[in-house]
DNA sequence: CCATTAATAGGCG
DNA sequence: CGCCTATTAATGG
């Protein structure tokens, strides 16, 4: 099932890179580390600060504030890839958490060895600028969404980004509605509303955590 | 089972 | 819409 060079390659980061690429790239990274489900990941000044790849599960990514409330940032399914932010800074106390959301195996890299990587292959280096670049349209889409549509249309918003993300009009909500209702700014009040007033306009339908959405 | 947490419902500003 | 509270549902040991 699992090949090492899967797991790797199974990231947008690496799936152009030759096999004698990949090769060399295996000998300095982890490969399939197991989290149950309520792990966590990575959790601050836990000394881990390489690349990571999500090879197979799901895994939430959230800040904890000083009142113990936790921000859900994103949401990292397979294939994804966290971490790259520390190639820029030194600051490796963000107090960033991450949780695998179900059964999760997990690759990573070392810093060292990703940035001699870098610096020898500048198709890596594109994939990394795309990989940021998507990560910002995504952040720019979640902020118009909190900014400029009001309750209802950022649950509808985020349901047909969902559906997008899978290629398919129905999905299953990766987070509690509690955590979904503070990504998307609003209260877990509302959003249960909202979910009720989309459901009642026929919009989508929803069966516990599946989610179908009916395309206009 | 029970205890805790999550989700929903209703009222109010 | 958020906040508060009450009730019900779901979860996990």
């Amino acid at each position: 099932m699992h090949s090492e060079l899967n797991c790797i390659g199974r990231s947008v980061l690496f799936n152009n890179m030759s096999i004698a690429e990949k090769e060399k790239l295996l000998t300095t990274s982890s490969h399939r580390q197991y989290y149950a489900k309520g792990a966590l990941i990575r959790q601050p000044n836990d000394q881990f600060n390489g690349l990571l790849i999500i090879d197979q599960g799901l895994t939430k990514a959230y800040q904890v504030a000083e009142n113990g409330k936790e921000k859900i940032l994103y949401v990292l399914k397979s294939g994804d890839v966290s971490g790259q932010q520390y190639l820029f800074t030194k600051h490796t106390n963000l107090t960033m958490y991450l949780e695998a959301l179900e059964d999760t195996w997990v690759c990573s890299i070392q810093y060292n060895d990703f940035q001699d990587l870098l610096r020898k292959d500048p198709a890596i280096s594109l994939a990394l600028l795309n990989n940021f670049g998507n990560m910002i349209v995504g952040f720019e889409e979640q902020n118009v969404r909190r900014d400029l549509l009001d309750a209802e249309d950022r649950v509808m918003d985020y349901f047909k980004q969902q559906c997008i993300q899978n290629e398919t009009d129905q999905f299953i909500l990766p987070l509690k509605k509690k955590e979904l209702a503070g990504y998307l700014g609003i209260t877990p009040e509302t959003l249960s509303r909202k979910m009720k007033a989309l459901e009642d306009k026929q919009r989508i339908k929803v069966d516990g955590k599946q989610i179908t959405v009916f395309v206009e």
